[in-house]
DNA sequence: CCAGAATCTAACGAATTGTAACACTCGATG
DNA sequence: CATCGAGTGTTACAATTCGTTAGATTCTGG
């Protein structure tokens, strides 16, 4: 998806940078980080973003100028993101041309939200590439759906698309179970244990694994599991 | 000046439509308050505002079902103030169509500041046309009508044009059940669940949906329905 | 080979979701 | 005003998903 829009990130935190990028590429987005406003303007020399994404407090120069001239110049729209949390801040940076200004510290989830208000567009889907195949296989993850290297179909639910993805992104690498059960959200305990194994049990089947001996998805004793195939995504 | 903005105000606390439509009418804006979601409803066949501030808690009607209609029906930007301040709560309240999202207590200068930013920008707040193409289905929602790849028509009514158009303009990502009652504005329970998942049946049925794998609109389990289409807008 | 731990999986059940059938509302119509 | 029919929420029950349980099976160290 090439058309995604395009989010630039300036801020001289590289935590937050990391943050804000991680956030927005699973939201979809095209993302590009600066830490220094002169990088950045030497940036929109060649590229136009959709958003623009403004820390305040930059070391080589007052962000609220380079707000006002982006506002001014480019069309793009501005949020500033600041750790400076009075309203007199707020209302200076609106007034200067930002189009929304959220606080330090935030929540990925709202600034996702916030810029999308901002395109209002339907923002771009979830998935960038959705397919894989592994040993004659075909997951569809899009449609929640294993093709046979015959054509024949079999569904997956949810949950199990979820251990299949796990697996296909980690092939040939050792999957410990407690790599599994925080990837997977259940909270650690006795009993999650179990609903582990039986969603792998699920996914052995819809894999016609034979039980004596697995091809596909190994057990390691004491440690985990470990995924055999070759996976390409596409 | 009779072209001064026009901003109203829905509110049911006297007092806050007091503070708010002085400090607008300082700002230079017009103001109208209401105090109930029926009046405001009544009052938008006459007059076409330019910023709505709408405030969650009112007695007579859920905010966000209102504010969704806003934003899609009439062009007009949509703010919300709202004592509800978690992330959770705001992030559904920007993604069923509000414009920006404002916490009580407030300050009216912010509040000023950020109608502004919005009349500033003329933001595409509008989805311009009213016909969506999928996967060899053809909505017209003016005339409540769906086509058929071969040009057969089939007919669906007011609901099941909610659920399809909220399924149309977030394809591809999961909208969670939560966000699905808010804009369809049913009170949240036990019973409106069920009319949730009446309204999808029936849609499916429309969409000749195989009920044990449907290609367009899948559920997720404990989550919410994901659709699955290429929709183009025209 | 044995004991004990780890894993597998059939079976059960709670929670979630699907949908047919019914009930209510509201306009249109005779 | 009675009737009809479309639209839609409600109810009741069916189907699905998925965690849990429990007993069987497999693995490992000794």
């Amino acid at each position: 998806m090439t058309d995604a829009p395009l989010v630039t990130i300036l801020d001289d935190e590289p935590a937050i940078r990391a943050m804000l990028s991680d956030a927005l590429e699973e939201a979809g987005f095209r993302t590009m980080g600066f830490s220094r406003a002169t990088e950045f303007e030497a940036a929109l020399k060649s590229t136009t973003p959709d958003v623009c994404l403004v820390d305040l407090s930059l070391p080589d120069r007052d962000g609220l100028s380079l707000v006002h001239r982006l506002a001014l110049e480019q069309g793009a729209s501005v949020i500033i993101i600041s750790g400076r949390a009075q309203v007199q801040d707020r209302v200076t940076g609106l007034e200067l041309g930002a189009d929304d200004y959220i606080i330090k510290p935030f929540d990925p989830a709202e600034v996702v939200a916030r810029i999308r208000a901002r395109l209002r567009k339907p923002g771009p889907s979830l998935q960038t590439s959705d397919t894989a195949r592994f040993n004659g296989w075909t997951a569809h993850f899009d449609r929640y759906v294993l093709t046979d290297n015959t054509g024949l179909e079999t569904p997956f639910s949810h949950a199990e698309g979820e251990v299949l993805r796990m697996f296909l992104e980690r092939p040939k690498r050792l999957v410990s179970r407690t790599m599994m059960q925080e990837s997977l959200g259940g909270a650690a305990g006795q009993s999650f244990d179990r609903a582990m194994d039986v969603r792998i049990s699920r996914l052995r089947t819809k894999l016609r694994e034979d039980p004596r001996n697995p091809r596909l998805i190994k057990t390691i004793y004491g440690a985990g599991y470990i995924f055999l195939g070759d996976v390409t995504w596409s």
